[in-house]
DNA sequence: CGTTAATGACTAATTTAATGAACACAATAA
DNA sequence: TTATTGTGTTCATTAAATTAGTCATTAACG
């Protein structure tokens, strides 16, 4: 089973600019890449990868990285974060919950 | 060996918040779940993962997928995007390519 | 300039995510 | 209500990521 995946321009770039980013955090940090590999309980080759702006590593490991680096991710402050994680939450309660296919609306007598 | 991570609290949320994102994005495209994971080549299995939060997807099918509904990454527009791109490389350029470890410059005639 | 460590690029072995199918349940439309 | 479809979840299989290791190259700094 393939699993060759293709990725859009805007993707890539935004891969691109968070590993960047993260390189960025990292060497204004004076750490090498051993030492935020180790403290985020990567290896270095992950790490590469991740800095590379690689499509493959976890989404969780890389925003792991980014926060030990001090990237913001959506928002600096962890509080703003947890309130608007539960506002997303609550607004995610009033939608509805399935989305039913548009009905055809079968029009054959034209 | 077991490999076993743990993730902080900021990226806990922020792995919330891209979730819900997404899915609010993709219910108010009125799109299914199947539909959706079509459209990005990916199991409705994985996409579940994905609006779950949970970490362990690959962050390239992740940033697709928000993508696709519309959700913005670093910035809305492709033009910006790469712009933005080619600034952090250019900076990573006239940056240390290497960091060294801080020599401990031992003191020991106190 | 020379030393030394960091980085980049491979490898093979292990661990893990992705997949598709299956099922129960919820929610919508007729 | 009844039928139909979307969603949440689990599970075995398969494909890919992660890992540790080595080596060559490069860059920092005395």
């Amino acid at each position: 089973m393939k699993r060759k995946r293709s990725y859009s321009r805007a993707t890539h770039h935004a891969l691109s600019i968070l590993g960047s980013m993260i390189r960025i955090g990292r060497t204004e940090r004076n750490m090498t890449a051993q030492e935020l590999a180790d403290r985020a309980g990567i290896s270095r080759t992950t790490l590469h990868n991740i800095e590379k702006g690689a499509p493959g590593p976890e989404i969780g490991t890389v925003f792991e990285v980014a926060c030990l680096v001090g990237v913001p991710l959506f928002d600096t402050d962890n509080r703003v974060l947890a309130l608007q994680d539960a506002r997303l939450r609550e607004k995610l309660t009033l939608m509805p919950k399935a989305v039913r296919p548009v009905t055809q609306e079968v029009d054959d007598d034209f």
